[in-house]
DNA sequence: TCCTTTATTGATAGTGATTCTCATTATTAT
DNA sequence: ATAATAATGAGAATCACTATCAATAAAGGA
């Protein structure tokens, strides 16, 4: 229960524990998956029903700002959240017909190798302090092979 | 100069080669980086001044759709649009300050070989037909460097 | 070239996600 | 407690994109 971490990682900071927080938090850290603002929203209501859909997406750019969360966009038109699990890094299989997201992690320590050194290396040629990255493949899932033409 | 191959293409599905379409494609295929709509909107107004934004959106659809052009979501928004050219695959860097996207393509030989390895594993255990991937590095270019935080 | 069929277009209204505004409320330090 | 001010909720506003529809213009044939 990391939870006395985080309250003093808002105060460093000059931010405010409060009850939305704590639920928005309770939400992204308990619901896997890579949730969409909706998702989240309606089910905060649940633990906190008079909030607002304004205060969701204030307080999950401020957990992306922190690092508590991440933000994924894989097109279509809104973005996902997943609560940032630093030891279980992974990437994304898309759907394009109907958007699901599976997410995998074998090969990730060939993976990590080759994007380690390439990171090195956009960063000495290109001059990016790179932070992150994201490896995400297209195509259609088991069901939607039948289904689409 | 590939204009005839196009036309063939267009009439094959039962879809006309139009001025507006001519202008759009001329832009996409001339001007370089990953545009937006907007982007393509205002340069393709100085040869056919009466298009709609509305076409601009259509007829790019219509153009991912057959392959002719590429479209990318690096988040912020607004998707983005580039010819496809073949031969030249690559992957990005993206500034998270600015937007700037910056291409790269050292490393592809022993990304390319990777990749291959990865979908034909996914393809396996998730059966999942994958046909794209996109791989984005994200960080702060040397001039966003400075001036955040 | 003119005609017919129908794909395409431009204008504009509509949609859906996200952000902004602002008066009210709730936290934190005192 | 109390003051100072960060955070909230409601709703308006914005922004990218899509749908609607009457008018226009390709393509093929006469």
């Amino acid at each position: 229960m990391p939870g006395p971490r985080w309250r003093g990682n808002f105060k460093e900071r000059g931010h405010r524990m409060t009850g939305p927080r704590d639920a928005i938090l309770d939400v992204v850290n308990k619901k896997q998956g890579h949730l969409t603002a909706d998702d989240i929203f309606f089910e905060v209501r649940k633990s906190y029903p008079g909030i607002g859909i304004a205060t969701i997406y204030r307080t999950l750019d401020l957990f992306v700002r922190m690092g508590l969360v991440n933000k994924f966009d894989f097109g279509g038109g809104k973005s996902r959240y997943e609560f940032t699990s630093k030891e279980k890094h992974h990437h994304h299989l898309v759907c394009k017909n109907c958007g699901r997201v599976v997410d995998y992690d074998s090969f990730l320590d060939e993976e990590t190798e080759l994007i380690k050194k390439i990171e090195a290396e956009l960063n000495r040629k290109h001059d990016f302090k790179i932070d992150s990255h994201q490896l995400d493949f297209y195509g259609l899932c088991k069901s939607c092979q039948r289904e689409v033409k």
